[in-house]
DNA sequence: TAAGGAAGTAACTGTTTAGTGCGTTATGTG
DNA sequence: CACATAACGCACTAAACAGTTACTTCCTTA
């Protein structure tokens, strides 16, 4: 049966998304200094050359796997169009959003930790990320000015502190799920415990930003 | 002039000790995967040599860096009595140190991330590390225990979940520094983005816990 | 259809790495 | 003082590592 995209025997497009999928898990797993080049060629059924051909060198690699995940986060929030619902419902469903993100994509939370180790050399070098933030951290900002509109929130809140106050609650649970399920003795990734914990987060913003919580 | 404790040109507490300071610093830098043993040796100024007689191996020298820290923190904690405060007073004397001391010992940080990044597999081997934590939870339990007798606190709120968010609030911001500072542009390790974001945790944590904040 | 460039490969290099074998030197003890 | 033992250091190994050389194979297009 012939298709429109035939597969091809070479193909750079595929051989590089190839790459760039096999990086981003070795990445994710060991680190930037853990993770080994020819792992990632093993993962991506590349030859190693061909990384090297693409990208550059590992650094260049690894810059542009972290530029692809932050792409993409941002790219599953702006699709959730918090605009169209009313503050404390569009609040809600961000806290919800952020901590099914950080679950479902877990290699977002080890590749930023392993960019902080190195503190942040390579988003610094790149020049796509910070546009791509400043839309976001508005977009709070109105969605915050809404709410005091509607007489739901607290007025004087910095889009920039509630922002990171959210991510913070389910990336430190998530980020430490394994230190914690030992020195808490309590298995912290249990479905019950997930739900638990969403629902507390959940509550601490509300309280924290509603009038009447 | 004669001190009782003579500086000896053997003393292998003393290298025993080198070793573990250089350890801390060179995985607190680089983590398990990028930290070098030859560069802990010379941070240490003791021969790799010695490393292997005193640790065994890399990893076993992980581990005892780790429990060491964890041990530190802990026993900071302790010394914090905060059984003798007022309820209130005592929970924002945590949540100030709390901040405090990952700000003052950024190795704890990193040394806890690049252990989660390996899913614990050195803690778990660690026997001391539980009871350590036992000890805690109920304190804080117990803290707010004391708060809602007083009529302070709100009833029902897990010591546990209350704990992973005390620590979430500092310990993201902090992990996050440097890739914080880009998405968001600000340096949010001015002085006073600090102080502002240790205000913002303590009235966070002080809307979830107190009946009237 | 032929040519030229791009995609792909195997085998290599020089270096770095964790870990060791074995000899040397200081130190507490009888 | 002697001597056993523990502290220490040199120089090595085998493997792993990032990156490269030199080559072959396929695909596009003129």
């Amino acid at each position: 049966m012939a298709t429109k995209t035939i597969k091809k025997v070479r193909d750079a497009d595929a051989t590089r998304a190839r790459i760039l999928a096999g990086a981003k898990k070795e990445f994710a797993k060991n680190g930037l200094g853990g993770g080994r080049v020819d792992e990632i060629a093993l993962r991506a059924k590349a030859n190693k050359r061909m990384i090297y051909h693409y990208f550059g060198s590992k650094e260049d690699l690894f810059r542009t796997v972290l530029e692809e995940v932050y792409t993409d986060i941002r790219a599953a929030e702006r699709a959730l169009e918090l605009e169209h619902l009313p503050a404390r419902e569009a609040l809600e469903k961000l806290i919800r959003f952020t901590w099914d993100y950080y679950l479902k994509n877990p290699e977002f939370i080890t590749l930023v930790n392993s960019e902080n180790l190195h503190k942040a050399r390579h988003l610094k070098k790149s020049e796509k990320i910070e546009k791509l933030f400043k839309r976001f951290v508005s977009m709070v900002g109105g969605l915050l000015d809404r709410g005091v509109q509607e007489g739901v929130f607290r007025p004087g809140i910095d889009p920039v502190q509630l922002n990171i106050t959210i991510a913070a609650l389910g990336y430190y649970y998530l980020t430490n799920r394994y230190t914690g399920s030992i020195v808490f003795q309590r298995d912290l990734m249990a479905p019950q415990a997930l739900e638990e914990r969403l629902a507390f987060n959940i509550e601490t913003i509300m309280r924290l930003v509603c009038v009447d919580p």
